[in-house]
DNA sequence: TAAGCCGATCAATCATAGCT
DNA sequence: TAGCTATGATTGATCGGCTT
């Protein structure tokens, strides 16, 4: 059920010797927000995660629900005014359409409990 | 401090833990399959239904496990020693189930 | 050839559950 | 009851593949 012919990997997982794999090995390169300037100095670029003001967010909502793909000027415009990079609000808005098809595809399925409750 | 982090409204989280069959059957798959615990979209439907909850609960759960094993191999090598000693017994169960069989039905 | 999108995943964090 | 750890969910951002 699981083919799993590699080649070069360790012999058997013997108890009490856990193997390192690939998998446990990856790591991501860190978040390059990078906004050139924050503490003044070429600092560091920017690698923490951003966080989106509540203010931020409804607008990106607000444009969501109006569109739910943006045009190169809309968005020039939408990062402007939230003072966000057209990346952010590009990723922003690709992270809300798979949210959206998320809970299109949940939200009408969980027949099994519907049918017991009430 | 009023960097409010809105996020309390956000209706979510009223967490309730899975039963300890549901993560009894998730560790078997992640640590028979510790090499690569990446199961497919029907794996993760199989083991949604075997456990009662959904696809998208499976992935979250298998994405939180690859993180926090990795993160700290050592904390669950015990674990790891329990399911790996409890596959084997089933593979053992399985492998002596097959040859009575093969041996009552051999013409 | 470059840019956007999808689907999956990562990684950090939130908030609650549960044990000491 | 307080404090700390375990755990499910959320989400900004990354990765690889495919499309435009």
């Amino acid at each position: 059920e699981e083919p799993e012919p590699p080649g070069p990997p360790e012999p058997c997982p013997g108890p009490g010797a856990a193997q390192t794999f690939e998998w446990m090995r990856v790591k991501r390169n860190p978040p390059r927000t990078g906004k050139t300037s924050e503490l003044g100095l070429l600092g560091q670029p920017n690698s923490i995660r951003t966080n989106f003001s509540t203010k931020q967010l409804t607008e990106l909502e607000k444009e969501f629900h109006f569109n739910k793909y943006l045009t190169r000027a809309r968005r020039v415009e939408i990062a402007a005014t939230l003072e966000l990079n057209e990346t952010q609000v590009k990723i922003w808005f690709q992270n809300r359409r798979m949210k959206q098809k998320k809970r299109e595809k949940e939200g009408l399925a969980p027949a099994a409990a519907s049918r017991a409750a009430k | 401090v009023m960097i409010l982090r809105s996020r309390f409204l956000d209706a979510r989280r009223k967490r309730r833990n899975f039963s300890k069959q549901a993560t009894e059957i998730l560790n078997e798959y992640f640590y028979s399959h510790l090499s690569n615990p990446y199961p497919s979209e029907e794996a993760k439907e199989e083991l949604a239904k075997k456990c009662s909850i959904t696809v998208s609960q499976v992935s979250n759960w298998f994405g939180n496990k690859r993180i926090r094993y990795k993160k700290n191999i050592g904390k669950f090598q015990e674990e790891a020693n329990l399911y790996a000693a409890k596959t084997a017994v089933t593979a053992a169960h399985a492998v002596a189930a097959a040859v009575q069989n093969n041996q009552t039905n051999s013409p």
